[in-house]
DNA sequence: GATTTGCATCTCACATAATGAGACGTCAGT
DNA sequence: ACTGACGTCTCATTATGTGAGATGCAAATC
């Protein structure tokens, strides 16, 4: 099986982190299990080291780096966001309203991929915004399936209760309407990652006049609909 | 400031890394992202492709790649088990019992970490054993604070009640006697990650005759007390 | 439809960076 | 005190990586 990228030092360098999954490891052990020359194998490894891919543990021995973490945590962030594109689009035309997917960060969620309305009235969320965690469907999404402390921590000072959580969890869906701004109402589902663990909402929102008091009637199955493609996608990615 | 490490494809691969961390990146931009010429910057990146640690997208992007997700799932155990060892040691040595560590797995908890009684009378848990969800201290521990619907899917053939979990979170710590296997008994604490969520449980066992039919009235405190400890220390690592 | 432009990919002469044998320093074991 | 194993460093050598320029392709423009 040809392994060779046609860059040498990279190929060294990805044999010294394959070694490095299984544990800490000393540089006798890294020469051992790559077959590289013993000031090759230093080398490479003090260079991953400065770049923090590596680093070393208290006895010196080399251990996978935390900006592989923060690596990862991207990556994870960019499928998701690979995967909203299309879903997003579709569903704001097929319902006619702005689309949106948020993640939590705290007290606070951030809208990390959004598909405005074109025309007309519309609620216009950028990328990048921070909403609060106390109001809104998708707040009340990302909370719905916390653990229980962290769901009564999160219900302090919330515009809705426990029954309304607990109805979120019963159907799959929630809804708001004027909680984070007067006059939107907005609808709510949760996307799963493979873990089956909820990373992220999709909505949509607009005006309470369009969208009416029952938003969750009106939308609730082609959003729930969306969520499942985007949780299906990531699960597929994963693998 | 320095930036070169003394391997100058290295440095160059941390820069297209990097510039990925943005997101999907075509090689124009890759190219101005990180001042290297096109030829250098694309047979980089084709080597960082062969390995994994970057993709293409459907529009032929340049993306950072699944294998940083592996490589950063094996950091983040590294960081669990360097900071377990002292503390397992010091939790058998003022117990007098074994000490491990687990993680959920699915439907299985894994020990990751263990700190065997020398001698006597023990309870032996070699690291990489699987033990079941449905018994134990520790599956108490695991469960007790997952989302209400996870809690409830984990309890179906369970040797514990949703009472038990609910003292479990109310004490912080769990018990068990005879659930796993007859004659043992157990106290568990969870151990959280960065985020507040519980990652893994630290416990010890050892035989009812020993531990008593109380045994987290003998020994809840010290391996709570374990459990701040193991969470201060990822904590602290992930900054 | 023809032409132009921008981008990705490839080639290869050449300069430089990476290599690894060997030396050196340190520390644990005997 | 001696030995062996390991990590770190040096530097002559050469193999590798570089990047200017060429090529191919597709989208944009006329």
């Amino acid at each position: 099986m040809d392994n060779s990228s046609g860059v040498g030092v990279i190929d060294k360098a990805a044999l010294v982190l394959d070694a490095l999954e299984a544990g800490p490891t000393t540089l006798a052990q890294l020469v051992a299990a790559t077959g590289l020359a013993r000031p090759t194998v230093h080398r490479l490894a003090l260079a991953l080291v400065h770049h923090r891919l590596v680093s070393r543990d208290m006895q010196g021995r080399f251990v996978l780096g935390a900006r592989l973490v923060e690596l990862a945590s991207a990556a994870g962030e960019d499928r998701l966001i690979a995967a909203a594109g299309p879903v997003l689009l579709q569903l704001r035309d097929s319902t006619g309203e702005s689309a949106q997917i948020f993640r939590r960060q705290g007290d606070s969620r951030v809208c990390v991929a959004s598909a405005e309305r074109p025309i007309g009235l519309r609620d216009t969320i950028p990328v990048g915004t921070q909403l609060t965690m106390k109001a809104g469907s998708a707040a009340q999404v990302l909370l719905a399936w916390e653990d229980h402390e962290r769901l009564l921590e999160g219900l302090h000072g919330a515009r809705f209760t426990p029954t309304v959580l607990a109805g979120v969890r019963r159907r799959g869906w929630g809804q708001s309407l004027g909680e984070r701004e007067p006059g939107v109402a907005s609808v709510s589902a949760p996307v799963r990652g493979p873990s089956g663990r909820v990373i992220a909402a999709v909505s949509i929102s607009g005006p309470i006049e369009r969208l009416t008091r029952q938003p969750g009637r009106l939308h609730a199955e082609i959003v729930c609909n969306a969520s499942r493609i985007l949780t299906e996608a990531l699960r597929k990615s994963a693998s």
